[in-house]
RNA sequence: GGGCUCCUAGCUCAGUUGGCUAGAGCGCCGCCCUGAUAAGGCGGAGGUGGCUGGUUCGAGUCCAGCGGGGCCCA
């Protein structure tokens, strides 16, 4: 009886049920890499509307994380969807080279002694740690199938970028917004310089803390009613750094708190109610009473006495005060913090900044001069007890930042730096934001929020590994010089040597002749050595990259990127277009989630959660990597974790097994030549195109929305369902037992070509390496493209069936699962073991008998079931005791019944012909007109 | 502490303008098949919709508060 098997036309193909991704996917890129494909594509797509998704740059300091990968698969498959759809989309990725990061991996890499290199060699050291990793980032990138112009990527280091950053920066100093002025910054004073929070390490520290009187001269308004004997009020302040006391300039409270008027035996003092009780403790008070309340908004503008400077300090307001510690009552020294800094700034007040570099008090100082500022600390407890506004001191221990090199506690210093005034742009900023399509929606709201708050922006950093600042400093005063001509020189010297051309051409080429200082009239320069703060950089690219290579256009169609990048990249070079542009630098702006691991924590290194793009690449594939992209929503947190891509290596079997038995059931198929026509199709194949119709325009709904999730679970549930449960299912006996050439057959096999051949151009943004396997091993036709890639976006309007659809989801395909619980409780009766043993006898309507019938055929029908034969049993009321109660609109009873026919040898149906011709005495009637024809 | 945001079965997602017993796939358990076979089919269990309160005839869907997670600030 096996003879028979050699009749049927059992699938067959090359194309493998395991994938064995890993070496799949090299073989495949191999072969893109072969075809040239990038070129390929961008010279297909030449002439069509250009959609431009700029790439924000990564850091080129070391291997690509997680998160990486999936903003450059995410980019990948919205530029692959848009070739696929006619539009010319080329992506040029960059990468941000400059900046503490690589600076940090060179130092890491090359042990260097940041102390003694010369900045020269820390220029090249980085330039070589940024061209490594640009190297392995690059091929990271593309062994994960991003498509891309790989061979002449952006880098920020390259002279034209920088000089271009540099063009911008001309244009800021054109609207004269850059300006010169002071802002603290974390400052180690034994190496003498600034330090980046990344170089900050904080561990436990002494400091004393101490509780300070403020005498009030003045209360604003009535705010506590009458007040008892001037001077004999104080504010109580409570601070862990007395020596930022000598640049204190003001005292903050918050609006909203309760403040207090405090009568002690000796005193009136004032602070915040939540912090009373705590304070008289520390100060060792037992005895007080609350004598009058007030809100911290009334105080603002009473004017206090400094507790040993003599000056006057006003009381200003700060929403960062809060009852955590102190008083209430904020110290307030604009050029020792960041926060006391923009109250500063807020209310015109002076940044005293009586520090020099080693962290010795100046003149400024008076009469703490020469003393360090540890020195410095307990001589000015001793001052203040002296002069009786000191009321209580005391060693304080708490975590403090450190210099990472040189482990000595920092101070926050006011320097001087520069600054771009963005004041005059926030209207303008706004009502492009406006413009903007944000995705998600809340896009919108985050970035207005941050433009709106958005202090000037300090663009000067102290270190090495950057693009300098093209400025002057007189020799002779001080005083530095902004001029256009200057950085005109700049840019050229930049466009041929690179950055390193400002440091190294003589001061006289940089300066044009006849210059002289605006304040004392000098003519002798040096040269700023401070460098962009690396945001200036990457927000420059627009106009470095956009601007300047052919095959792109300003502004950009999308920015893509984590939503991290609402206050990094977004608004930077939101800001950095409008000020150098005159506009936005982006049409959309669509943002993701943060990776984070199983149980919804971050990922970190330092948790030991992390999962390495790299491990998932070698051990699972790319294409698992990409699908997972895929499989999660994107645009919430991300999780992640082995098991979710455990889920993600069943969800790709199922998909990649679907797929191969479509292909296998193709192998003698002719897609030029015996493809069916649709009006010669059968009704079930008309069925299934109509659905595949259907899905495509969802998913390409889906795609326009950048839903790329809707396309997984989407396909992913019409392969299990539509597919494998119902139509392939059915379909066997046709394809496998039908004489090969006949129309039925090949009918079968037209839908199964369309539905594959679209599901691997729908699929090959996402899963691109399986999508051009498949390809290749698709039944050829003419004019196939070489890569799927090449491919047209499908259009399947024409497999769609209004009328057929309705009809089946209405009458049709509500039957496949009646007929499985029908056929589910024969077996549990036991009636029949197998369900090729069962006969189903429905009991309904004629007409509905009939619209099963005419939709499927007996043969089908029977398929469908899953058993050898369906008759009509009669009406509904006709049915046997036992029959199954179908669910449904209409009545339908289902009876069942073990078949005594014999099984067909070849096509393992119960039939009674089976045995009728002497010749096959194993086969059915078809079976035997089949395997004699 | 502030701005934005998320919280539906073990997991990843659906649920249209608030409206019938909240769905799918995977996973799990049981069965069948051995002509998709390191596949495939059938069935089953599994959800107080983060929690609390409110609006409404009716809320997973609207509002408020609380709890937990995330990003960015502080």
């Amino acid at each position: 009886m096996s003879d028979y098997r050699k009749t049927l036309n059992l699938p067959k193909t090359d194309f493998s049920m395991r994938a064995n991704l890993p070496e799949m996917e090299t073989r495949i890129q191999q072969f893109w890499e072969e075809i040239a494909l990038y070129r390929e594509v961008q010279a297909l797509r030449k002439g069509g509307t250009q959609y431009i998704l700029h790439d924000g740059p990564p850091f080129s300091n070391g291997d690509i994380h997680l998160g990486q990968a999936l903003n450059k698969v995410l980019k990948d498959v919205v530029v692959k969807y848009k070739t696929m759809r006619g539009f010319d989309a080329p992506f040029v990725p960059g990468w941000d080279n400059h900046g503490l990061p690589t600076e940090m991996a060179a130092i890491r890499t090359f042990d260097i002694d940041r102390h003694r290199i010369h900045p020269t060699e820390l220029r090249e050291r980085s330039a070589e740690t940024a061209r490594h990793y640009v190297g392995v980032q690059r091929d990271q990138f593309r062994r994960l199938g991003v498509r891309g112009d790989w061979d002449s990527p952006y880098l920020t280091m390259d002279p034209e970028y920088e000089a271009s950053v540099l063009e911008v920066f001309e244009k800021f100093v054109e609207h004269g917004c850059v300006y010169r002025g002071l802002k603290p910054v974390h400052w180690c004073p034994e190496c003498e310089t600034a330090l980046a929070d990344a170089e900050l390490e904080y561990g436990e520290a002494a400091s004393l803390s101490v509780y300070v009187r403020f005498p009030v001269v003045t209360v604003s308004g009535d705010a506590f009613g009458t007040l008892p004997a001037v001077g004999a009020v104080s504010f109580a302040v409570w601070t862990t750094t007395p020596w930022t006391l000598p640049a204190d300039v003001a005292v903050a409270v918050h609006p909203d708190l309760e403040y207090v008027l405090v009568k002690t035996p000796e005193e009136h003092l004032i602070m915040a109610r939540g912090l009373l009780g705590d304070t008289m403790s520390a100060i060792g008070i037992g005895q007080y009473e609350v004598v009058a309340a007030a809100e911290g908004g009334g105080l603002e503008g009473s004017k206090l006495r400094h507790p040993f400077a003599g000056r006057e300090v006003p009381v200003v307001i700060a929403d960062y005060v809060t009852l955590e510690q102190g008083t209430g009552c904020v110290h307030t020294a604009p050029g020792h913090g960041r926060e006391d800094f923009e109250t500063g700034q807020r209310y015109g007040l002076p940044t005293l900044q009586p520090l020099d570099g080693r962290g010795v008090f100046t003149e400024e100082g008076g009469k703490f001069a020469g003393l360090s500022h540890t020195e410095a600390d307990p001589k000015i407890v001793d001052e203040m007890a002296q002069r009786g506004t000191l009321m209580k001191s005391e060693e304080y221990r708490h975590q403090y930042p450190h210099c990472w090199r040189c482990d000595s506690p920092v101070i926050f210093r006011a320097t001087k730096q520069w600054f771009v005034d963005l004041s005059k742009f926030t209207a303008r900023a706004l009502d492009e934001v406006e413009q903007v399509e944000w995705v998600p929606p809340w896009g919108r709201l985050r970035i207005r929020g941050m433009v709106e708050d958005r202090p000037d922006w300090c663009i000067s950093r102290q270190r090495v590994w950057g693009i300098p600042i093209p400025t002057l400093y007189c020799e002779e005063c001080g005083r530095e010089l902004l001029s256009l001509d200057v950085i005109g020189r700049a840019v050229e010297a930049v466009r041929k040597g690179g950055s390193d051309a400002w440091h190294s051409t003589p001061i006289e080429g940089l300066v044009p002749s006849g210059t002289s200082c605006q304040q004392c009239g000098g003519s002798r320069f040096r040269r700023e050595r401070d460098i962009f703060d690396v945001w200036f950089e990457s927000g420059s690219s627009h106009a470095a990259v956009l601007k300047t290579r052919p095959d792109l256009r300003w502004p950009a169609d999308l920015y893509l990127e984590g939503h991290d990048q609402y206050r990094g990249w977004f608004q930077l070079s939101l800001w950095n277009a409008l000020i150098g542009q005159g506009g936005r630098p982006y049409d959309t702006v669509l943002t993701t989630g943060f990776v984070l691991d199983a149980e919804g924590r971050k990922m970190s290194k330092r948790l030991g959660n992390a999962i390495d793009p790299q491990d998932v690449v070698r051990d699972l594939g790319a294409e698992i990597l990409r699908l997972w992209v895929s499989y999660i929503d994107f645009k919430e947190d991300i999780p992640t974790g082995h098991d979710i891509f455990d889920q993600v290596v069943d969800g790709y079997r199922r998909l990649r097994n679907t797929m191969r038995f479509m292909l296998s059931n193709l192998f003698d198929f002719d897609p030029d030549r015996e493809a069916v026509p649709r009006t010669q199709m059968r009704e079930v194949d008309r069925w299934a195109l109509d659905r595949i119709a259907r899905l495509l325009e969802r998913l390409t709904g889906a795609y326009e929305q950048f839903e790329f999730h809707q396309v997984y679970h989407r396909v992913h549930e019409f392969c299990a369902v539509d597919l494998s449960q119902i139509y392939l299912d059915l379909l066997k006996d046709r394809l496998y037992t039908y004489p090969p050439k006949s129309p039925d057959r090949r009918s079968a096999q037209t839908a199964l070509w369309v539905m594959a051949t679209s599901l691997a151009k729908v699929l090959t943004p996402i899963l691109s390496h399986t999508c051009e396997e498949i390809w290749q091993h698709l039944p050829g036709w003419e004019g196939q493209e070489r890569s799927v890639q090449l491919a047209d976006w499908p259009d399947l309007s024409e497999w769609r069936d209004e009328e057929l659809g309705e009809r089946w989801r209405q009458g049709v395909v509500p039957y496949f699962e009646q007929a499985d619980r029908a056929v589910e409780q024969l077996r549990q009766r036991k009636v029949a073991r197998q369900p090729m043993e069962a006969e189903l006898a429905l009991y309904c309507s004629e007409e509905m008998w009939q619209t099963l019938v005419e939709a499927l055929g007996l043969d089908e029908l029977a398929a469908a079931s899953g058993v050898s034969q369906v008759r009509h049993g009669g009406p509904v009321e006709a049915a046997p005791e036992d029959a199954y109660q179908a669910e449904g609109n209409e009545p339908m009873r289902i009876a069942g019944r073990r078949l005594e026919d014999d099984k067909c040898d070849r096509c393992w149906r119960r039939q009674p012909s089976v045995g009728t011709d002497s010749r096959h005495p194993g086969l059915c009637a078809r079976c035997v007109e089949y395997v004699t024809a």
